[in-house]
RNA sequence: GCGGAUGUGGCGGAAUUGGUAUACGCGCCAGACUUAGGAUCUGGUGCCGCGAGGCGUACGGGUUCGAGUCCCUUCAUCCGCACCA
């Protein structure tokens, strides 16, 4: 019988789907275990062979709880809110909710074909309403809520409302302090704007990433280099009404709960990179002639005494004031400049730039005039807006200085030799000079007793401050959740819970209005109570996959998120596998809802996840090839008919023409040739090579399909051409290749596998070819699940001949051919050996080499011509997890009714893997002279004998020069001269 | 610049606490069976050397009887953050 892979995979697919034999139930005695993927969303070009690598991983670990008798939550479901399908709808006006479900349809074929083993009667889809009814649910309650820095949670605002009734407030950073007397004379609209700068979900004037391109706001991690993350489109900064979410307060805590949580440490640190803790102290400069004063922000107190100017973001608010009659031109003129730049320009600009405003402050301690500068290096959003720069031990500050020639004194000692005149000293170590009261005192002991002194005289205090900004949540899109707010004279007020969910509504275009206003505002009659308007913004794709690991707990309660008894059965993540592309997103505000929805006690623990593994990224090897552009030569004839030869030339080729005159002359006739063979009648004196002497700059090198490659790069001609015909959409073109009659080899490249650079390769090709199985191991066989590799089929067939010889274990011509005869110790500890190393390996996840433990395993059983039952059986348990449909299909036929999921994992008999010896090394003035085989279980004094009884080492001892043997059991035997 | 990771044959990669480096797979070489094979099976395969032997885990040091593994220096590659005061 032949191992028929593709009839197999089908008939069990199907019985497993009819049998739903992945279902679980809330309801059950067994441990639960969680393990879940990071939903996808579901993209018009499929799967590719990269995305299953975490899903393999995370399927096979699944099984392997299973059969150790875990109640195991596997569940799968759909991203489905996103920028793709409302782009494709904004140009062909298909409903984005049909392209999403022709997607899902695509993705669960995939999915099933792979043999993943989710719960499909849980599956989730966030634009489903009965799901975003609770991310609008949780919404709400982050509106209704603020946090409590005392307590170090979030309370309602109820609470903090009734204490401005009672007793007022007394002020912070971002609101001035007022009586209870004055918040009873407040209007509706002062309470809710004074309001909202409480709310965990706020609506507040911001600068946000604005993207003209797309038309919408982008969060901060949505920027890559001044650019969108996707699409690639340049990225503005503009003032406007924004919904944000403020993550910031619980900065503290995100950042002291990573020590709790069983992460990568590439991650955990990621994340503490982006929430940057800073310790440091506000210090407050009063300015000269003015009542105010600046505050800055500083980690350095210990060299107040080394300032010698103060800098001011140029948005700061307090430029327009201070600024001096003549300074405000160019002050002004500069602030300008800086604002629309763009945060790219902002980068890409490594010169030094600012302006003095022509304003003072006064030092705190030695009562010297400071001047007041504005420049671009200080950031309006981080600390306070200003620095008090202290050019000897900042680098900026000190390229600064150098720049506008200002004072560099030096206050901390540096090492010797130390040269300022070339650049800073920004070390945390060394004694405090030329500072007064500090003097003496080394750096750390030096900002204590600043930060104290500044405390003392009130003119600052001890501070933290975070990089972590807050997270923008509207967005100017449609296919999106609608935030439940509306507006009644203008203030933002929420729906009831019980209006929920606010259902999207329909449109007849997805772009923004002609007034600039988000595609919701098209929506006909859509108005709450058929009134107000509602917030025609909607929330970004984060909102949705923050809590959705909750939802799979519970998918079809209609009353709450999920009901209290099935989160306290399933609780947190216990394995989450996913890219460590979302490192400072989507990982950081899921940890963020879960906290916050533990505050309110619908959750018992406080981190989502408890144990985080990325996968890595399988890319693809991209085919590039370089065609000389039409426009490199002049044409005349190019009437209406004719046609250009468009040339694809060899990198060789290309690098000889760029340089050599020979080359090129032989090129020129070439292209005359093929001008004439395309266009008979055309005059051949008028074609030649056209423009400057540069030519590299007509040479466009774009991706090859992979398909149309060969693997030793040679690209096939034929299957080219209309392909690259179709870049000349306008233009009648032949393609030629030079050298003519050489192949055309491509040049190569590892990249991202996308469908852009033509180098993706299908999973469901690999399942066609080798069945699904083959493709599970094999992915897992590449290497560590957690590393980046190019996809090669090289070796499938190794994994695909693994499991042939499997089936042929069970099999001879006449069919099943199990051995019914007791296993001898040898071949149990084959066996066993295995199961250990196996389960081990599961364990720590390192899957590929599970794989190779079978390989080894089967040719030792192979060598022993060993195919009995009782070791072939455990064998396929084990192996199940990997390959489900060949070990169910060979369960099957070695008799048994039940399906092989229902099996235990063989408990491994360490019996049979005692070793009987050890080999000790005796080593002998640093080299290793003999291995000596003895039994493990002797004791220190028995070896020594054993050696000395030994025919070799004797014969070698009476030669050698040794005087004593150092023995230590199980370890090594040492000898001294 | 800061932070993190990685560096082992022709290739993907093993080596769990320091203990015979290169398991397993691919590729390659030879052979067997075949009309044939992109089927199957057997053997070989780090480098130098006829050989004994020597050299080998990015480079250079160190600790150790013993280092791919631990420590220090340098280099290379990848990833994240980046005027964060």
């Amino acid at each position: 019988m032949e191992y028929n892979f593709r009839e197999i995979e089908a008939n069990w697919r199907k019985k497993w789907a009819d049998d739903k034999a992945y279902q679980v139930d809330n309801n059950t005695a067994k441990p639960k275990y969680y393990v879940l993927d990071m939903f996808p969303y579901p993209s018009g070009a499929g799967l590719h062979v990269g995305h299953p690598l975490g899903y393999i991983a995370s399927d096979i670990f699944a099984r392997y709880k299973r059969l150790t008798g875990f109640n195991v939550l596997h569940p799968m479901g759909y991203d489905s809110f996103g920028l793709p399908a409302e782009q494709y709808a904004i140009q062909t006006g298909q409903h984005p909710a049909v392209t999403t479900e022709k997607n899902i349809a695509r993705y669960r074929d995939q999915f099933d074909k792979i043999a993943l083993s989710f719960d499909w009667s849980r599956e989730i889809r966030t634009t489903d309403p009965a799901y975003y009814k609770w991310t609008q649910w949780i919404f709400l309650q982050l509106f209704k809520s603020y946090y409590n820095y005392q307590k170090q949670k979030a309370e309602p605002i109820t609470i903090l409302v009734a204490g401005f009734e009672k007793e007022g407030f007394v002020g912070n950073d971002d609101v001035a302090a007022f009586t209870k007397e004055q918040w009873a004379t407040f209007s509706e609209a002062e309470k809710s704007s004074l309001l909202m700068n409480f709310r965990l979900a706020y609506l507040s004037e911001a600068w946000v990433n604005w993207c003209p391109a797309m038309g919408t706001v982008l969060a901060n991690d949505e920027v890559k280099d001044g650019v969108s993350e996707r699409g690639g489109y340049p990225v503005e900064r503009k003032l406007m009404p924004q919904w944000s979410m403020r993550i910031t307060a619980y900065a503290e805590r995100l950042l002291n709960d990573l020590n709790t949580i069983d992460w990568p440490e590439s991650i955990k640190d990621a994340q503490r990179n982006w929430i940057g803790r800073s310790e440091g102290t506000s210090l407050r400069f009063k300015l000269d002639g003015h009542n105010e004063s600046i505050e800055v922000f500083t980690t350095r107190p210990d060299t107040v005494f080394g300032v010698t100017f103060v800098t001011l973001a140029p948005e700061h608010e307090l430029v327009k004031k201070i600024t001096t009659a003549d300074r405000k031109a160019a002050v002004e003129a500069y602030a300008n400049t800086a604002k629309n730049k763009s945060e790219r320009e902002r980068q890409a600009e490594k010169k030094v730039t600012g302006e003095f405003t022509g304003a003072y402050v006064i030092h705190p301690f030695s009562g010297k005039k400071v001047p007041v500068w504005i420049g671009e290096y200080v950031l309006l959003g981080y600390g306070t807006g200003a620095v008090m720069a202290v050019p000897a031990h900042d680098t900026r500050d000190y390229a600064f200085a150098k720049q506008f020639r200002l004072a560099i004194p030096q206050v901390i000692e540096a090492p010797p030799g130390w040269d300022f005149s070339k650049e800073s000293f920004d070390g945390k170590e060394g004694k405090c000079i030329n500072s007064d009261f500090l003097n003496g005192l080394e750096v750390k002991a030096a900002i204590k007793k600043a930060i104290e002194e500044i405390e003392k005289r009130g003119i600052g205090k001890g501070k933290v401050n975070f990089r972590l900004r807050d997270a923008a949540f509207g967005r100017q899109r449609y296919w999106g959740e609608p935030i439940p707010i509306y507006y009644k004279d203008g203030v933002p007020y929420p729906l009831d819970e019980k209006e929920l969910p606010l259902v999207l509504p329909e449109v007849d275009k997805f772009q923004p209005t002609e007034t600039g206003e988000p595609p919701l505002a098209r929506a006909k009659n859509w108005k709450y109570q058929g009134k107000y308007e509602y917030e025609y913004t909607t929330m970004p794709g984060w909102a949705g996959s923050s809590w959705y690991y909750l939802r799979y707990e519970d998918p079809n309660n209609v009353n709450e998120f999920a009901s209290k008894d099935a989160i306290k059965y399933w609780e947190n993540i216990d394995l989450y596998v996913g890219g460590a592309e979302h490192a400072t997103g989507h990982l950081l505000y899921f940890r963020f809802w879960t906290k916050f929805l533990n505050d309110f006690r619908y959750l018992p623990f406080i981190e989502p996840a408890k144990k985080l593994v990325n996968q890595g990224m399988i890319q693809g090897v991209s085919a590039f090839a370089t065609r000389v552009n039409p426009t490199m030569y002049q044409m005349h004839g190019d009437e209406p008919g004719s046609i250009w030869p468009v040339i694809y030339i060899t990198k060789e080729w290309e690098n000889k023409i760029k340089t050599e005159q020979e080359p090129r002359e032989e090129f020129i006739k070439f292209l005359k040739k093929v001008v004439i063979k395309n266009n008979p009648n055309a005059n051949l004196s008028n074609v030649s090579t056209a423009r400057g002497t540069s030519h590299s700059m007509f040479f466009t090198t774009h991706h090859v399909p992979v398909e149309y490659v060969s693997s030793d790069n040679i690209l096939d001609k034929e299957k080219f051409k209309p392909f690259a015909s179709s870049f000349f959409k306008d233009l009648k073109v032949s393609i030629e290749f030079f050298p003519e009659e050489e192949p055309y080899i491509c040049t190569r490249e590892v990249e991202k596998m996308s469908k852009s650079k033509w180098n993706v390769v299908n999973p469901d090709d690999i399942i066609e070819q080798f069945g699904a199985d083959t493709l599970r191991m094999y992915e897992m066989f590449l290497g560590p699940i957690e590393l980046s590799k190019p996809w090669s089929t090289q070796g499938i067939s190794g994994v695909h001949g693994f499991l042939k010889k499997l089936w042929r274990n069970f099999f001879n011509e006449k069919g099943l051919a199990l051995s019914e005869e007791k296993a001898n110790p040898q071949e149990l500890k084959v066996l066993h050996k295995t199961l250990k190393k196996v389960k081990e390996d599961i364990e720590r996840l390192s899957f590929n080499t599970c794989v190779s433990a079978f390989m080894i395993c089967l040719n030792e059983l192979n060598e022993l011509k060993c195919n009995k039952r009782e070791i072939m059986e455990p064998l396929l348990v084990a192996l199940s997890p990997f390959a489900p449909h060949i070990t169910e299909e060979l369960w099957k036929q070695a008799g048994h009714k039940d399906s092989i999921l229902k099996a235990s994992f063989p408990i491994v008999n360490e019996a049979y893997l005692v070793e009987n010896t050890f080999s000790y090394p005796v080593s002998f003035n640093g080299k290793t002279r003999f291995m000596l085989e003895l039994p493990l279980t002797l004791t220190k004094e028995q070896i020594e004998k054993e050696v000395l009884a030994n025919e070799a080492t004797k014969k070698w001892l009476q030669d050698s020069p040794i005087k004593k043997m150092i023995i230590v059991p199980n370890k090594i035997v040492n000898v001294v001269i």
